[in-house]
DNA sequence: TATAAGTATGGAGTACAGTCCATGGTCAAG
DNA sequence: CTTGACCATGGACTGTACTCCATACTTATA
């Protein structure tokens, strides 16, 4: 698969992948094709990693931390006890994250119970949730 | 409160909220003191305010669209019904974030699952969850 | 074999979210 | 009434994550 086709599949501009590709955060083969300038062909798991990185990204991490928990990965990949740790770490932050969330909509719900209720004493404060 | 005794509540840096100002994001009231240029003082909403940007910010809101969406809530503080119409869209949007971030969880625990189970046929793939 | 379409590389430019700094005014304590 | 802490403003600067060329080469199609 070229760069156009992966850019369609991955549904990311061609540039952005490039970019990625400057960062390490992709690693192409490259074709026979292509001359003194050769085309670079991308795997089905080159989708799935180019996935990931956007999810990543929702999470709040930058390229930078999202580049280093791959390489952790990709070095662990050998060990199944250290890619388990590594997945563990990140499922320990999205879980905060999640709690978070959580936090967050138990505010607005109560916000919005306390509106319905009619604006009596006490409105619901952020402060009062760890968010 | 001025604004170094706000930075200390809200926990962030002077020139942050400065920043957030000239934004539209804060609207502090201007104090008698300061001559011609009066100093800012603060309310303790403002620092629910404050709590609540970094708050929308985590979620992956752009200072723009968090304006917009506190633009529009303000806009409608005096009418309940309108509040409320408000809260519940923002409310939905944190549902399908927190949708998102459990269907990565999901992912995620499946990994783990099968490194556990010995990697057996069929990896999960991320892009079998919709996220 | 011309020509359009696709590709690689390098570098400039942009948007966003701050962060830092110089200047100058103000206030409160001693 | 001086001095040190605090405040406002404007502008320059930074890092991140793209985004947009210009140039040049390669490939596939008619």
């Amino acid at each position: 698969m070229l760069i156009s086709e992966f850019a369609r599949a991955a549904d990311l501009p061609v540039d952005t992948i490039r970019f990625y590709i400057t960062k390490g955060l992709l690693k192409p083969e490259r074709s026979t094709k292509g001359g003194s300038n050769p085309y670079q062909v991308f795997r089905k798991e080159d989708v799935t990693a180019a996935r990931m990185i956007r999810l990543q990204q929702t999470l709040g991490y930058s390229l930078g931390e999202i580049l280093e928990l791959n390489e952790e990965y990709r070095a662990g990949e050998h060990s199944p006890e250290r890619t388990v740790e590594v997945l563990q770490s990140q499922i320990a932050r999205l879980e905060e994250r999640k709690a978070a969330l959580d936090q967050a909509l138990s505010f607005l719900r109560g916000k919005v119970d306390w509106i319905k209720a009619g604006k009596p004493e006490g409105a619901p404060r952020l402060e009062d949730y760890q968010c």
